[in-house]
DNA sequence: AGCACGATTAACT
DNA sequence: GTTAATCGTGCTC
């Protein structure tokens, strides 16, 4: 599998709506003992601002949120539910809060390692939830903050396929249960339209 | 020091 | 469709 180039910092310096959409399709590596697992980013959700009620900095700044008020290029990478770890992207500029989620990804590279962190599960299902493609990668707190940029990264990304517009869904994010209108349904989650990925991957992937 | 809640998942019925 | 698992975070006392 032949590299493609890495993102650099100036791509993630936009909005996060639009890196929402722009992320999708492109390719999630990480570097693990010298090997290259991945995966092409499927599905995304854009969280934006103090004032986006669904976002984890409408607190301002704390110790938890203090990355996304960092330089754009770097991982977010929280706990939830008192068990599952949640990888971000830190985008748009330095001094304004906002973040990509990487909701799922389709396995490329490391199939037998993502296999094994995802034992008994069926494989359509080893990464298609936030939390689900951290367990499959290894990723965890110990990548809070790290910096995707950097060209000794083990956590980056590379430039992928083109998805058409019309090939992408769009709708609310999942899970804001207690967040007001208009934050509860404003349509920042973007995915890959399932049957797409099938007739294309293969023929641009090799 | 204690509490309610959560950008989820998997195993149930 | 329903629910338990499980603990960091931010807020209140």
């Amino acid at each position: 599998m032949v590299s493609a180039p890495r993102l650099q910092r100036s791509f993630f310096a936009r909005p996060a709506v639009t890196l929402a959409r722009e992320l999708l399709g492109t390719r999630l590596v990480c570097i693990e003992k010298g090997r290259r697992l991945s995966g092409l980013i499927i599905e995304t959700e854009a969280y934006s601002g103090e004032d986006d009620l669904g976002c984890h900095a409408r607190v301002g700044r704390t110790a938890r949120t203090e990355v996304m008020y960092g330089p754009p290029g770097h991982a977010y990478v929280y706990f939830t539910y008192g068990m599952h770890w949640c990888l971000n992207f830190v985008v748009e500029s330095e001094g304004f809060p906002a973040a990509v989620l990487i909701r799922a990804i389709d396995p490329v590279e490391g199939w037998d390692v993502i296999a094994s962190r995802r034992d008994g599960v069926a494989r359509d299902h080893w990464t298609d939830g936030p939390a689900k493609l951290t367990k499959a990668l290894n990723i965890d707190k110990t990548l809070n903050g790290a910096d995707l940029c950097c060209p000794t990264a083990d956590l980056f990304v590379e430039s992928g396929i083109q998805i058409p517009d019309a090939s992408i869904i769009t709708g609310p994010r999942v899970g804001l249960f207690n967040v007001p209108e208009p934050w509860k349904s404003i349509p920042w989650r973007f995915r890959v339209a399932p049957g797409w990925l099938i007739a294309t991957k293969e023929l641009m992937l090799g």
